[in-house]
DNA sequence: GTCTATATAATGATAGAC
DNA sequence: GTCTATCATTATATAGAC
C-alpha cells in the first residue's frame, strides 16, 4: 500500500477518535483495528503517539484556515462570514450533541495532560480569533474587535458543552438565534 | 487510622486530581502517593476506580448544595444571589485558568468516555440550572427563566474554557464585567 | 484497617522476518 | 511497507499475612 495514503488514513482514524473519545483514551490498537493495520507497522508511520496528535493538529489547522477561506469568499460581507460561523453549531449540531466541540475539548483536554501539544492545539483557536476580529473590525468595530471576537467564541464554546450534556436538540437552535440576534445591533453601523 | 476518615482522605484527593489532571489520566497510585496509603489498601474503601468517581460526584452535589443555599440566604435579592454565581468565576479565577470549570471539564470528559456516570455528573449542572432558573422566576421572567438560566450557564462554561487555554488574567475579568451588565436590565422589572 | 506480594490485562514501543 | 513476536511498563484489581 502507498505509504501516505496508509499515513493519511491513520491521521484520519486518530482525528476520528480522539474527537470522539479524547486523545488519552485512543489506543494504538483501536487506530490500528480501524484502518485495518497491524500495531507493528504503526510504528513505521508514526515514531510515538504525540507524533499523531502532532499531525491530527496540524490537519485540523489546515482545514480551518481552508473552511475560513472559504467564508472569506463565499460571504458578501463581514456580517454574513460571522453568521457562517455562527451556523457551524447548526451544521455539526449532531456531533456536536454527542461530543462537544472538537477544537475545545482537545484543547481542554490537552491542558488537563499540561500536554507539550497544548500551544500547538490553541493555534486553531486563534486562526478563529484572528478571523473573526478581522470581520468585527470590517464592521467599523476596531475598537472592540478583539472583545467581540473572544464573546462569540466563548458563547460557541458554552453552547456546545452544554450541548453535549443536555444532549438537547432544541437548545442549540435557540441559542444560535439568540447569537444571531446578538449580532445584528453590530451590522447597522457598517454602511 | 479511623475508616471513615480515610475514606474522605481518598475522596478528597481524587477529588482535586479529577480536577487538575482528568479522571481517566488519574491513577490509583497518584491518590494513594497523596493520601499515604498504600494501593492495597485502597481497595478496601473502594472496590473500584467507579466507585471513587460516584463518590467524588456525590460529594460535589452535597458542596454544590450547601453553596447554593449559602446565596440563598445570604443574597438579599434573586439579582445579588445571581450575581454571586457570577462572581465564582472571579473567586475561583486561578485554578479555572490552569484547568477549566470542574463541572464543565468532568462532564465533558465523561460524555467522550461515554461512561455510566455521566447523568450523574450532569445532575451538578441540573443544580445550578434549577436554582438558577428559580432566581430568574423571581425576577418576573418566568416565561423564559430556564432559557436565561441556560444561557448563564453556557456564557460561564464558555468563558471557563477560553480562559484555560488563553491563560488571560483580564480576558476572565472583563467577561464577567459583560455578564453583569448583560444582567442589569432584567432586574429592573422586579418592584 | 493496613500492609506486601502478586495476578492479569492493556498500554506504548521495539526487533527482525518477509 | 507490512507483518508477527516480543519487551518493558503501567494499570486495575485480588489474596492473604499481620
Amino acid at each position: 500500500m502507498n505509504k501516505n495514503l496508509t499515513r493519511e488514513k491513520i491521521i484520519n482514524a486518530a482525528d476520528d477518535l480522539f474527537y470522539q473519545q479524547g486523545f488519552e483514551h485512543t489506543s494504538f490498537s483501536q487506530i490500528s483495528v480501524q484502518v485495518k493495520v497491524s500495531r507493528g507497522n504503526f510504528y513505521y508511520h508514526f515514531k510515538t503517539k504525540n507524533d499523531i496528535l502532532t499531525a491530527v493538529i496540524e490537519r485540523r489547522l489546515k482545514n480551518t484556515s481552508t473552511m475560513l477561506a472559504q467564508w472569506q469568499s463565499q460571504g458578501q460581507s463581514p456580517t454574513e462570514r460571522i453568521r457562517s460561523f455562527i451556523n457551524i453549531l447548526i451544521l455539526n449540531r449532531e456531533k456536536i450533541q454527542k461530543f462537544g466541540c472538537p477544537v475545545g475539548t482537545l484543547n481542554s483536554e490537552l491542558v488537563k495532560l499540561n500536554h507539550p501539544s497544548k500551544e500547538n492545539a490553541k493555534e486553531i483557536f486563534t486562526q478563529f480569533h484572528a478571523w473573526l476580529s478581522h470581520q468585527f473590525s470590517q464592521l467599523k468595530h476596531n475598537h472592540d474587535a478583539d472583545i467581540l471576537a473572544m464573546h462569540l467564541l466563548a458563547r460557541s464554546q458554552g453552547i456546545a458543552t452544554l450541548a453535549s450534556v443536555f444532549n438537547d436538540k432544541n437548545y442549540i437552535k435557540q441559542e444560535v438565534d439568540s447569537l444571531h440576534a446578538w449580532l445584528t445591533p453590530y451590522t447597522n453601523s457598517l454602511y
